[in-house]
Order: structure tokens, then sequence, then C-alpha cells
DNA sequence: CCTACCGATCGGTAGG
DNA sequence: CCTACCGATCGGTAGG
């Protein structure tokens, strides 16, 4: 029961966090800034959490660990490679969208992670994008794709969902399908008529 | 002669200060860092320079400025759109191979601005932006592009470019022209076979 | 361009 | 969950 009580605080802390680090940046934010938003002193948070830099460490690695969980889902469906990569645009809106302030911190804060962490953030993401460019080479081989430089088209990809966070805010006209399917459009299909 | 040394001096200093901001944010680079790096005790940078403040803002609004100059003169450019959209994105490329530092701060530490220059910061992007849009448009209306949302496009193509800046080291397998070539085969050409 | 220093603020702890 | 406080570091100034 209070160990309940307390994950909810500490949650609402690393909800609140995520938003500050995303505004201000990481050094940018205060741990009584944080306090202040959360509506408490900022050493009574040191009851819920261990440091600023463990709140960091969450922030990046849950999303990162659902970005690897689902690209394995990803590779085992037996389907077109054009398929498997539009699977991962949607999913990579969907999450910014749902979640933009953690996935928001994971782009940019992870530099922040102290060692050994660091590191480990690294190699997740490295290999994230090695599973991604295998999927396009795999899919340039098969004749889906035109036959770009795979490293290329995979950075292309990956950072033209970026700026879904900067500038997308739900019920402003586009809805998530909306925006979805034209980013699918331009980045498939391309922006010239064929 | 004097006023052309402490110039010099003073491009150093802001040269180093782009390096830092970009690697650690600007809340995370301290005087102290910056003067290390210079060579000189963090004192004697203000004889150089007013504040840190002016360091962002000269960094961020230097880069703006080329953007929109450029921009203007793309506008007045007789020739179709696709062309104007694609010399846009080589300048982006460009501008990131040569000053990574600079446009990596203007991308990301502008909201470290302190007013009104926040403000005057974002009025010239999205100046920008909307100069951007409306070729996209023309472009559309002309019938070169598939009929997508301009400013769904719009962003895919200026945040594509972005993570250029993150992993493109000069040298290492791809020069800037394959990469600007890779980059434009896929926004405007699409990653499928047509 | 340096030494010496200012007040403010930082992340975090002690103790209750 | 708070008050009180720690040593460290911040951006910047005075004075030479």
């Amino acid at each position: 029961m209070l160990k309940t009580k307390k994950s909810v605080k500490r949650e609402l802390i690393l909800a609140e966090a995520a938003k500050l680090f995303k505004d201000r940046g990481y050094s940018g934010t205060s741990m009584r800034d944080l306090a202040g938003q959360v509506g408490m002193e900022a050493a009574s948070m040191y009851n819920h959490i261990k440091s600023k830099d463990e709140l960091l460490d969450t922030i990046c690695f849950r999303i990162s660990d659902t970005y690897i969980s689902q690209l394995r889902e990803i590779e085992h469906t037996a389907s077109p490679y054009s398929d498997k990569i539009k699977a991962l645009v949607r999913l990579h809106i969907q999450l910014m969208v749902e979640d933009s302030a953690a996935v928001s911190v994971a782009n940019h804060d992870w530099k922040y992670l102290p060692e050994p962490r660091l590191t480990e953030f690294k190699q997740a993401r490295k290999t994230y994008e090695k599973g991604f460019a295998a999927l396009i080479e795999a899919g340039i081989a098969a004749g889906e794709f035109r036959p770009v430089n795979a490293s290329v088209a995979l950075f292309t990809v990956l950072s033209a969902v970026r700026w879904v966070e900067l500038w997308y805010r739900p019920g402003r006209g586009l809805t998530a399908q909306e925006l979805e399917n034209n980013i699918i459009t331009v980045l498939l299909g391309g922006l010239e008529q064929h």
C-alpha cells in the first residue's frame, strides 16, 4: 500500500522531469524547478528518487527498450519490407505523439548520462540502427527499394520523424493518422510525381 | 591593428563556444570550460565579449540570417520548383557539413536566448518556414509534386537533413556530394521503386 | 590578460 | 515531507 503510493509519486516526478528536461534541457533544469512542478520541496523528492541522474537514466532507457522490443517484433513478421519500414515509421510517430516529452529527452539529453550508462545507451541505439538498416538493405536486395545508400536512407527516415516532437500539436488540424499517412507518402513515395 | 587582433580572438571564442554548446548544451557549458578551451582565464574573455548570452545570440542569428538570405535568392531564380527545393536541401546539407557546430546550436540551443531576442529568433524561423512551404505549395499547384500536406512535407524535408549533424563525418566513406545526392533521391524520389 | 572575489544557485544530506 | 544546511560551482566584476 505504502509502496504503491510511493511509486505513483515517483511516476509523477518522472513525468514532470521529462517535460522540464524537454523544455529547458537536462542541465537547464534544477531539482528546485522540478520540485515546484511536482508540489514539494527539493529535499523531499529524494524519498522517491535516488538522484537527478537516475531520472534521466530511467526516461532514456524506457524509450530505447520500447524501440528495440518493437523492432524485434516487426523483424519476425512475414510481410514485405516496405510494410516493415512503414510499421517502424508509424511506431516512431505514435510514440512521439503519445509520449513526446520522454522521446524528446531520449533524443537530446542522453548525452548527459554518466558512464557506464552512456556507453550502454549508445550501444542500444546502435543495435536499433543496425536492425533498421538491415531491413532497408534487405528491401533493396529484394528489389522493393531504390538502390540508395542504406545508412543515408536510415538516417533520413529516422530524422524525418523527429520534428514531429517540435511542431505537431494534437487536434490542430491534423490527426495522428493523417500525419502518419503524409509522412509515409513523402518518405516512401517521394515528393515528386512519377 | 589592435581592433583586428581583438576581433580575431573574439571569433576564436565564438568558434570554441559553438563546439562546446553543441557537445554539452548551452546550460551544460560553463565560461570556465570555454576559457580553458580558448586558453585564457574566464575573466579575461570579458575583454572580448559582453556575456555568455551574447555568444549564443551571435551564433544563432548568423545562421538564421544565412538561411533567410539564401532562401530569398532561390525564390528569385527562374527554375522548376523541384530544383528550388533541391537547392534548399543542398544548402542545408552544405551548411551542416561546413559549420556543423553553429548549425547545431541554432537548432537546439536557441531556446535559451533571453527575450526579446527569443521572440525575434522564432519569428525569423517562421519567416523561413513560410517561404519554404510556399515553394512546396507552388510546386504542388504546378503539378510537380504530389498533393501532400505542405506543412508535413516541409518539416519532413527540414528534419531529414538534421541528423547529418549527428552522424556524418567527412571522409568516412561518403563525400558531401554523395550525401546530398542520396538524401535528395530519397526525399524527392522516395524510397520505393516506381 | 590575471588574481581575487561577489552573490546566487546548484545537487544532495542530516535530522527530525 | 520539511527546515536547515553543506561544499562546489555558476556568470560576472573590480582593480590592476
